[in-house]
DNA sequence: AAAAAAC
């Protein structure tokens, strides 16, 4: 079946034949035509299985036939984060290209002003956040009454974030005769509840069961202490011919720190997390998307429903707290049946996410050890220019007269070990740190240490993983 | 325990 098969006019499949898609995903074969017919829709689906256009085709043909000049809005979109809302936005001019539909985005982190410039001009379709969409409509600025199409995307999210309240209200602001399109990727009471009530008669179509983690996404934990995750990390980052990587942390805190911390290692990083500025979580995410930086050190919130091309790795820093989590992140990688490694890193804190997440997926997590983790990262740095090198070799020498015995093995293997891995790691790595003035370098520096501590809190012998490459167990 | 979302 092709996308010719499902209804949608000429003009929309040039644009999508331009995109590059020849064949429908299976909740767009299922969700194109009864959305051409009109009818309500609960799609049941995680995000990465072609969900946004199986709304957003039929949305650009349903609004592009009956255009009338649009002077109120005349559907509405709700998602539940602002990356997500924009990136619904760009959808809908990839496809909208043979179309003069037009649009406004409405989030918060920015300003209004160009959002009701595009409100008062009308537009065909809002896509929006519940907050931003709520404060424009107590300003008065919004006038809902000829949004006779609404989609409710990601509604299990929603209703993690507390927006059910958010969203119930503005249903009721809508026409009660309307199309509604609701996305869930499960399917708890309150939100069945919320269907119930405002849709009707839907057909539900369901195209991956919750819980269910992709098969081509190879997973993975990696055992390891919290005082030795970043050094784990940088390894994994080096071993594993990492081309594209999302880096998920539980706390905003870790993903500022980790990111600084990778990029003082000259990986080419770059963070996003909900204390940032609004353009600022913007501008860094449209870096990874264009590949400027190669790394993406994140919170939750870009872990549902981004949908970045060529992401080949997912590590978790941090296990989730919610198994459900664990699914969304992964899901990062292996996108459109390409495949995908996710990482998990594991300290002792981390154990019992991990058991929370087995139990959901149903489905034991390889383990795997890394194989002498110090070569990598501290070789590079007697690599360095030689101020830095000496200082780190002094300390080198400091350590065993510490007590602490895995410094000479580590040089020994450091000296024997063929370095191939050498230009793989530049690929990635920045090319130049001089960023940061001098005097911050040096005291983030020995944080860094500190925070790493290459060997602080090791004592004991040196564990059978200290060989380079990765081994299943 | 965290994160997300309006000002």
């Amino acid at each position: 079946m092709s996308f010719a098969d499902l209804g949608l006019s000429d003009e929309l499949l040039r644009a999508v034949t331009d995109a590059g898609y020849t064949e429908p995903t299976p909740i767009q074969r299922q969700a194109i035509p009864s959305v051409l017919m009109g009818k309500d829709l609960v799609g049941i689906a995680q995000t990465g299985t072609g969900k946004t256009a199986a709304f957003v085709l039929p949305m650009i043909d349903i609004l592009g036939e009956g255009r009338t000049r649009a002077l109120m809005p005349r559907s509405l979109i709700l998602e539940p984060t602002r990356e997500l809302a924009a990136q619904v936005a760009e959808n809908f001019e990839k496809y909208g290209t043979h179309h003069k539909l037009s649009m406004a985005l409405l989030i918060g982190g920015v300003q209004m002003g160009d959002q009701v410039k595009a409100l008062e001009k009308g537009v065909d379709v809002l896509i929006a956040t519940p907050g931003r969409l709520m404060d424009l409509f107590g300003r008065g600025k919004i006038l809902l009454t000829g949004c006779n199409l609404l989609v409710i995307d990601e509604a299990d999210r929603m209703l993690d974030m507390g927006f059910i309240p958010d969203i119930e209200e503005i249903c009721t602001k809508l026409p009660k005769q309307r199309q509604t399109l609701l996305f869930s990727a499960t399917m708890p009471p309150v939100i069945k509840k919320l269907a119930d009530k405002f849709l009707n008669d839907p057909k539900r179509i369901e195209v991956a069961r919750p819980a269910t983690t992709n098969t081509n996404i190879t997973q993975r934990i990696v055992e390891t202490t919290s005082m030795k995750k970043r050094e784990t990390l940088r390894q994994l980052l080096e071993a594993d011919n990492v081309q594209t990587a999302i880096i998920f942390c539980n706390r905003k805190t870790t993903v500022r720190e980790l990111n600084k911390s990778l990029q003082r290692h000259r990986f080419r990083s770059a963070e996003i997390h909900g204390d940032m500025e609004q353009p600022q979580r913007l501008a860094e995410l449209d870096r990874f998307k264009k590949g400027d930086v190669n790394i993406l050190v994140a919170s939750d919130v870009a872990a549902r429903g981004l949908d970045i091309k060529g992401v080949s790795h997912v590590f978790n820093f941090d296990a989730p707290w919610h198994p459900d989590d664990y699914v969304h992140r992964i899901g990062r990688t292996g996108r459109g049946g390409a495949t995908g490694t996710a990482y998990t890193l594991v300290a002792p804190d981390d154990a019992e996410n991990i058991a929370n997440i087995e139990k959901l997926t149903g489905h034991k997590i390889e383990r795997v050890r890394l194989k002498n983790p110090a070569p990598a990262a501290e070789g590079d740095e007697v690599r360095e220019e030689a101020p830095r090198g000496r200082r780190r070799k002094a300390e080198d020498e400091k350590k065993p007269a510490r007590g602490k015995k895995a410094e000479p093995k580590r040089e020994e293997t450091r000296r024997d070990e063929p370095r191939r891995e050498e230009p793989r790691r530049e690929e990635f790595r920045r090319e130049s740190r001089d960023e940061q003035p001098r005097r911050d370098r040096g005291r983030d520096r020995r944080r860094d240490e500190r925070d790493d501590g290459p060997d602080d809190g090791w004592n004991g012998p040196i564990p059978d993983f200290l060989n380079y490459t990765l081994a299943a167990e």
